[in-house]
DNA sequence: TTTATTTAGTTGTTTAACTAACTATATGCC
DNA sequence: GGCATATAGTTAGTTAAACAACTAAATAAA
């Protein structure tokens, strides 16, 4: 019987995630208090494009752990918001690479101070050692489960 | 500076919950395998009611940290499905009791030994101290941002 | 070179989350 | 009692996730 450090009471805030839903809607509520007006899901793929700009749609699923069909319609969105554009690739037409505009790329640095300010509420009070074990423990179930 | 554990390239996965994405895709997996037709979320008020029958709808938003049109379409859900029952309370006509049916009844036990399968799963290798770290930490995180 | 297979992306359908606006009942105050 | 306010739940509209079925282009195999 491995790991049967769950105990009835406590699975079910493992499962539905309540810490990350937490950390989300805080960050929206930042978003939309401050105007932005994105969702957290286009947040995260503008995330990776300011990484790097001119990646694949097929590259934004890998990042962003979404499907196909979310990362469609999340860059159809995030389109008719004017903050990127599907540009077909050269040498394979199958392929759109998406890039950045002005306006996204003006984007990055105030939200990424939000996000730094909500994991900094989320965090207060935790030891650095203690997260440094609850990112490792994180880690090891995603690449568990994968 | 408080917290600055979150590296910018680390601080993505811990505000979009790769991890309990990770648990959630894998428990629904489970449940359709098995031949279960019923979502996470249905799962999760469910949950609550396998706990304590007979809450109101306004108590399942608070046990599930939803608001109160998802429980209203969950419950819709849920009853088309014929798991469970709202009835009217004898003492405030505004209020909705939900009860489970039968057939719900039957489905508390399989499908909380799939959730402890998936958890097991999720932290295979993972030592008992680290997870309870772990728990710790992401009950801090939850309470910090409510 | 023609056919089969794989890859990239789209479309349709169902379920769910969030916000705002709404109805109905209950409670508090004068 | 009558009016204001709070509470329980519903409805409408937008965004997103998951799955299946699809189109188009590229690659592999015959």
């Amino acid at each position: 019987m491995p790991n049967n450090q769950f105990k009835k009471g406590e699975l079910y805030s493992f499962i539905t995630g309540k810490a990350s839903t937490a950390i989300a809607r805080n960050l929206q509520k930042k978003f939309n208090t401050a105007g932005l007006k994105i969702t957290i899901e286009q947040w995260s793929v503008l995330y990776h494009l300011w990484k790097e700009d001119g990646k694949s749609q097929q590259e934004l699923c890998n990042a962003t752990f979404r499907d196909k069909p979310s990362i469609t319609r999340l860059v159809d969105n995030l389109e008719r918001l004017q903050l990127v554009k599907r540009v077909p690739a050269d040498n394979d037409r199958r392929i759109n690479l998406i890039y950045l505009t002005r306006q996204a790329q003006k984007l990055q640095e105030e939200t990424m101070d939000l996000a730094e300010a909500t994991l900094n509420e989320a965090l207060e009070g935790v030891p650095a050692d203690r997260i440094e074990i609850c990112k490792e423990v994180l880690q090891i179930v995603y690449d568990n489960l994968r």
